[in-house]
DNA sequence: TTAGTATCTGAACGATGATCAGATTGAGAT
DNA sequence: ATCTCAATCTGATCATCGTTCAGATACTAA
């Protein structure tokens, strides 16, 4: 039994990069962002202090890097759970529980998806998976809407509602007992305004 | 001329808590909140490294005092930009512009006020001036509520509206040139929403 | 004036992010 | 099968950071 999480008898890992953003969000999860740092990753991916910078350049980037899988997952989740529903509005606070559920059972990738200034915002796969997730929120919303609700009002919709439900999360203002009430109030009360 | 930015002939500072609040918030402007060091503060305070831990113990509670700080100026700026307007809906509005405002005109402060896992929450300060802040911002809205919408619904509408400019903010949503028509449909959506 | 307390210094300690020359390995060309 | 080259990883180094602590300094109250 090493003491490395991940031993090898090879000098080249494999798969590093994968397994710095798995562990990676594992520190962020017990830690939390301040507790991060670039060499207890590298302590538990098993490689030298040093291995990471040639991978994601420096600790923004392997943040970066993280945050980008954690907005697949929330895309990849929302859609998931959009589908079990036929109602729209449903639809829509799904997927609100969705991006709330992130926050809970994958506090390591929340802890940095939208820590704007430590991760690189100009990053492309960054960009493509965040894009991906908002509009999969703004496409739910538009269907849920009114038929003769113009194209600018869903847009400040979307926006207002991906915001509102960011400072939620992010200000922890839901509690586990209301969060299926508040959620729904806030969908259904910007639904009900746009109408 | 020295190359302190405060020079001081007393070994005795006078009033170091107030000055160290005061860059610390420079400093969270100048390089955000992970360009910030306790030694940088100290530095342009002109004392020992030392020096700002017999304060505030440790960084975060530096923080802490800046976040708490900032929260005061944002109570009395929406208080300031309430009292300019008689309507109830405009009240709320320049509220929330004054909410925006800090981001953009302070920067330093704005950095570190709602940035949950830097500062200690349990603070009685930084609880008192936070809350002196939401406090003002849920009754404004009230004001703004038809009377016939019952206590929760207001309660629910507050804290959804507060995460939403928090989201708004957080997130850097608001374009210059269409700040205030967001925001005021946010506001306008969520009255109507609940009337 | 004196004693006591609050404030500040200066020098440590361990840990971090970043850098760089050099070692090791894998993969394609011959 | 061998060679070559680029990709990958190591190990050491550097400046910087937060925190601690004994001791120096200065304010305050008796």
């Amino acid at each position: 039994m090493r003491s490395e999480t991940y031993s090898r008898d090879r000098y080249h890992h494999g798969n590093l990069p994968e397994v710095l953003i798995n562990e990676g969000s594992k520190v962020l999860a017990e830690k939390g962002v301040d507790g991060f740092s670039m060499r207890e990753v590298a302590r538990r991916a098993g490689v030298a202090v040093a291995a990471p910078s040639h991978h994601f350049g420096n600790a923004k980037g392997l943040l970066t890097a993280i945050a980008a899988q954690g907005f697949g997952k929330l895309a990849t989740s929302m859609d998931l759970a959009a589908s079990a529903s036929r109602d729209c509005e449903d639809r829509v606070v799904a997927m609100c529980q969705a991006y709330r559920a992130m926050g809970m059972s994958d506090p390591g990738y929340a802890a940095i998806m939208f820590r704007v200034e430590l991760v690189d915002e100009s990053d492309q796969r960054f960009q493509e998976q965040s894009h991906r997730a908002f509009d999969l929120f703004a496409q739910a919303l538009k269907q849920a809407a009114s038929a003769n609700v113009d194209a600018a009002q869903i847009n400040y919709a979307a926006q207002t509602l991906w915001a509102t439900m960011h400072g939620l999360v992010d200000l922890k203002m839901i509690k586990d007992q209301e969060a299926e009430e508040l959620i729904r109030f806030a969908v259904r009360t910007l639904l009900a305004g746009i109408r």
